[in-house]
DNA sequence: CGGAATCCTCTACGATACTG
DNA sequence: CAGTATCGTAGAGGATTCCG
């Protein structure tokens, strides 16, 4: 018979899934850091993210445009541009991303130091 | 021309992905959880995890004892029973996994929000 | 310039059954 | 009890080419 149900626990696990869901997988923080770096049309991106293709860009553009991170402008110019921008929202990713280089770092740490031990 | 290459922030990407590593993927939590509440034996962690099967639940245990999160050891009895046991190190997580629920709660209704308003 | 179309591979995860 | 073995599927991501 299980101790506790993981059940009640939906509360904690719902929402970091939600959280993991907008930063995770090969490419999603890569683009962020791209864009907050300056980057802002589609090449100028695809540019600074070495590897990536275009297919794959314009996914992870899209993904983030619906989750509010970024925002993608059409300019009035000709041949038409589009400039891609951080919402006011990703700004809040700033904290969660420090917090999960700080623990990759100790971790990383951690894990030496068992190596080396053994 | 990219403004600026990504390159340099490899001591933040890296870092990052280590962390993420460790707890993306959809049962890694849900096991630290169910150990966390109490579950031990293998069994039992099975039975608090609904729908998780024993090969994925094998994989996931040796995943977080190869990353010193989870300790395992056999307990001396007939038949032989096994015990699993977060580390030091795994309560470290505490803090990320708060931070990253608290976030994830503020994105959904960020998101409900912009729903309402379109 | 900013993509879309097509085809492909590889890994996470799942179902079911079996074993020391 | 604590796993293995086998088979199968879906989706992430990749390579290449083409388009308005």
């Amino acid at each position: 018979m299980p101790k506790i149900q993981c059940s009640e626990c939906a509360d904690t696990l719902l929402p970091v899934r939600d959280a993991l869901d907008v930063i995770s997988g090969k490419w999603k923080l890569q683009v962020i850091i791209a864009i907050a770096a300056g980057n802002q049309r589609f090449t100028e991106i695809e540019r600074s993210i070495p590897g990536i293709t275009p297919k794959v860009l314009n996914k992870e553009l899209k993904d983030l445009e619906q989750h509010y991170l970024i925002k993608r402008q059409v300019l009035d110019t000709y041949p038409v541009m589009i400039s891609y921008q951080l919402t006011r929202h990703a700004k809040t990713l700033d904290a969660v991303i420090h917090m999960l280089r700080d623990w990759g770092k100790q971790h990383r740490n951690h894990i030496k130091k068992q190596y080396q031990q053994t």
